[in-house]
DNA sequence: TCAATATATCAACATATCTTGATATATTAT
DNA sequence: ATAATATATCAAGATATGTTGATATATTGA
């Protein structure tokens, strides 16, 4: 029941909803990359990526300061339906503002 | 979106994940059946059946003053596939009490 | 070591959700 | 019409969750 509510409630805010779109689709990310992409504050990324990560839809991966965030593979059943769900979805999704890459990552 | 998040709350409560086991399980119960068998006090199962009726995944079939509760039928994909995590989960299911046929529905 | 940068966490506040007991509504039987 | 019963809704309080700005941590480069 736990590990069930824990996907659920990851699911269950806009924010995250986006979040795993936005890495669906353009694939991994580091925060930077989505501060700039999704116009949020970082601490409020770094919140809602910590839950998602700790209810198994993405994972992280460490280069030296930078955090890599990408949907974690392989997913579970429903953990993929809900994606493919995600998918569907008719959301404005931003472009991908790589900032890391050009080493202007300021914000 | 809207509706997305509509289902994905309506999972996002243990209570309501025990309501649609039970319900997955026993079939069609009226509030009194399940109150009794649940041990719930009226006004929170009647609030979390709205919730779940709401999100689509019961129906309410209306009899004189009993309401019959079930799943729904068909459910799309999401919901569907959602039911049978639950259905998987260990999760203590009560056993059914039938008061509304016996006529001791006096809760 | 020190400064700069990327990310994580914390504290305070605002908003949402759940629970309970009280009340409202609706149907049935007398 | 009145009483009894089944269900729905409301109000108030408690708990959880989201947002922001400030601070902490960790890595890199001078």
């Amino acid at each position: 029941m736990e590990v069930f509510l824990k996907s659920v409630s990851a699911l269950n805010d806009e924010t995250r909803v986006l979040i795993l779109r936005f890495l669906d689709e353009y694939g991994e990310c580091c925060v930077c990359d989505l501060q700039s992409s999704l116009e949020m504050i970082q601490s409020r990324l770094s919140r809602h990526l910590k839950i998602l990560k700790e209810a198994g839809f993405i994972r992280v991966e460490r280069k030296g300061t930078w955090a890599y965030y990408s949907i974690r593979s392989p997913l579970d059943r429903f953990r993929l339906e809900a994606l493919e769900e995600i998918r569907h979805l008719s959301l404005e999704l931003p472009p991908l503002r790589k900032s890391s890459d050009k080493g202007e990552c300021s914000l």
